[in-house]
DNA sequence: TCACTAGACAGGAATGATTCCTACATAGCA
DNA sequence: TGCTATGTAGGAATCATTCCTGTCTAGTGA
């Protein structure tokens, strides 16, 4: 979703985070994609207009909006931490293919539980799902027949 | 649950995977436990019976074995990997404060689906849980009281 | 039992995402 | 408008993981 700057603006200081140019752009470039981008490909994108930017600023940034709830941090496997502009409640399907990363929103999802006997003392503050399989361009491209590899 | 020699090259044999000295002791070291440790751990526990263990062979050896079937890797948020000799279908309950990693199986969580109109084409092959929250031990620090870090 | 060979092991070097350090710049307040 | 806490750029450092290479060995066939 395409945010402008003043929408931008305010909800940083909705969340008492510090407005600079660098960051609005950052938040911005995540706001407009739902492709779940890494800190590299947002630094790219954001050096085309800022090409001062440094690599650093894209780190420092995402971690304070992910301090400040702007920003979510999805992470597949082990591979490169990828970024997310929604933080409603939500999960994930995941093609095991080419990595690609959907937003399921599910309600009946958001109400899971772990069985009492189960839960030992823990307090439960939230869960997430991950849903793995093939998108529909692998699966043509006949990766949908390989073995699933961890 | 502790494994003889004879179970472990029997489920080797079984997966088509080399028996060696080493390979036994790391999956031995894994099964053994229910701490989801990580590779550096295995490399540790393993080292003192077999001083001469390299760290490259813990990481390949339990590539090998997840490749197998054998181990699973659980990753959480973007810290170091960390594996699990519990192979069967289940899911994980995370503690914000120490880390700790508790196995939680339950039929009902493993029976989970997407609502079809948001499945896109996708085949999914399957999916996980992952309840994050607070230990019994972490509340009692006062942990739990803590903002949710991401 | 023995020799062969594909695959495994050890150890060290390389990689690469992320974090740390530091000097300069600037947002936001008084 | 000037001050100061905080942010930024750029480079160095970190460190889990992977790659490379020269030995070693499990498992097989003779």
């Amino acid at each position: 979703m395409k945010l402008d700057s003043q929408e931008i603006e305010a909800r940083f200081r909705r969340h008492a985070v510090r407005v600079t140019r660098q960051r609005a752009a950052i938040y911005a470039a995540l706001a407009e994609t739902t492709s779940h981008p890494t800190a590299e490909d947002l630094y790219r994108t954001v050096k085309r207009e800022h090409p001062m930017m440094s690599r650093n600023t894209v780190y420092y940034t995402l971690g304070v909006l992910r301090q400040a709830g702007l920003v979510q941090e999805v992470n597949v496997g082990h591979e490169v931490a990828r970024f997310d502009g929604n933080v409603t409640v939500h999960h994930h399907l995941i093609c095991l293919g080419c990595g690609q990363i959907v937003d399921v929103m599910d309600d009946g999802l958001n109400h899971l539980a772990i069985p009492s006997r189960q839960a030992r003392g823990f307090h439960v503050l939230g869960h997430r799902v991950e849903f793995h399989g093939y998108c529909a361009d692998c699966q043509q491209a006949g990766l949908g027949a390989m073995e699933r590899r961890g």
